[in-house]
DNA sequence: CCAAAAGTGTTAACAGTACACCCATGG
DNA sequence: CCATGGGTGTACTGTTAACACTTTTGG
């Protein structure tokens, strides 16, 4: 909390709060990785109701406290947990950013409700470590291409999914959360097969060499040491992300 | 609401909302316009505790119902009716989109407050119209370059205004929000005006021209009847955008 | 005639696209 | 030997950046 001059401490003290209806908080997150050149996303399947059986996203409720000294948990701070909780990684192994807010009245047929929607990436090294959580009894990766198609979502969740993913696509045009799909080293193949997963269509990977050449050259990227091997042809340079 | 089975509404006859500490929910606006080549910002002189006197974006409390049924109002309608209230500007008239949400514990000293930002974009030929609406005593444009440095604003507002100029500036470059900035039909140079004062940057107006001679060729903007005679110069071409 | 903004044209550097080609490994 | 993916190079094309020049108004 900021420091506040005096005034506005006696006001504070004598402060009441109002009595405007508030509503219910919670985070909904959108979980992606890349396996076999495939985009998957994390889904749980709904055990209770509203929307029993349904596939939805990982979420929950943020901490809110009561009072001006106790005011709970930052609504990131409930993101990272919730992240956390929903994938059994350590706080911090993967990128999170805040997406959306859902605010709609109806969303949630119990209750006014908002939902502040956020996306997350593992590096898909780590994407098979994901296991089911407290909460979450079914937790497992669905192809975006292939699974997603039709099927529907519990509450507004497929709006944040579309959503989702074309902020992913966008981003990885302009910015460096390509390097978030990636094992922390990686090869010049597996960043382009996340190009080619992300955005959903086949681009020359002799381009994208010059283009990854580039990012060298300006010291984004640096050599990794040793080769990787996958057996059954040449051995590929291995490069790291400098951030 | 959507349509629910059987079993559904059940359920939802027999639901008692959980007891959860819930949170304040508002929405604050980062109003901006252009005017005489300057980006410029809506704010008001907060009258009352807490951060009374300091400079705030306009904003206000969103009507969240209880019940099932009675839900209140979306966030995005509570933004819209903020907006026309603050501007007296018929609602639609101008552009808006969400922003971030800010809910970080401790940022409103009073009580647990989260808050939904917007920014929106004002026509300079409507910006002069913009008046004091009834909770705003005094809402005037501020010059973000020349008035807003070192100057510090109520809660987190200026980490509201800061995300609210990059997100400006990033969309600027890949989409098409620039036609928001100007009016209705305009002239290059105004559209032109529009660039250097969201950038903060000067470009050169005649490779500005070529890239909006495409725009031209692509259909997505077209001439409009007359021109503008400024007195003292050349009269300019009139171009509007088709949407 | 001069100042000021509108509008056109030229050039060189650079980035993107579509290719052909060689290299290192396993079978 | 072949298949597979790794890695380099070249030719064409379109976009961007820097700058010279003409046009139409007011003073």
């Amino acid at each position: 909390m900021q420091e506040l001059p005096n005034d506005e401490k006696a006001f504070l003290d004598a402060y009441q709060p109002g009595t405007y209806a508030r509503p219910a908080l919670t985070v909904d997150l959108a979980i992606f990785t890349v396996l076999d050149a495939d985009l998957k996303i994390l889904l749980i399947q709904r055990g209770v109701h509203p929307y029993k059986g349904k596939l939805a996203l990982p979420g929950g409720f943020v901490n809110v406290g009561d009072g001006h000294r106790e005011q709970g948990e930052d609504i990131e701070a409930a993101a990272h947990r919730e992240l956390a909780e929903e994938t059994g990684l350590p706080q911090g192994s993967c990128f999170l950013q805040q997406l959306y807010t859902f605010g709609k009245a109806g969303r949630d047929p119990r209750m006014r409700v908002v939902s502040v929607a956020w996306y997350a990436l593992v590096r898909p090294d780590l994407a098979p470590l994901v296991v089911a959580g407290d909460d979450a009894a079914s937790a497992s990766w669905y192809s975006v291409e292939r699974d997603l198609q039709g099927v529907a979502l519990a509450f507004d969740h497929h709006q944040m999914v579309d959503l989702a993913i074309q902020r992913l696509r966008s981003s990885l045009l302009v910015s460096s959360i390509a390097f978030e799909l990636v094992p922390q080293s990686f090869t010049v193949g597996e960043l382009h097969d996340v190009y080619e997963a992300v955005l959903g269509q086949c681009s020359d990977i002799r381009n994208f060499r010059r283009r990854f050449k580039r990012l060298v050259a300006d010291g984004l990227v640096e050599r990794a040491p040793g080769k990787r091997f996958l057996g059954k042809s040449r051995p590929a340079d291995v490069w790291r992300f400098r951030r």
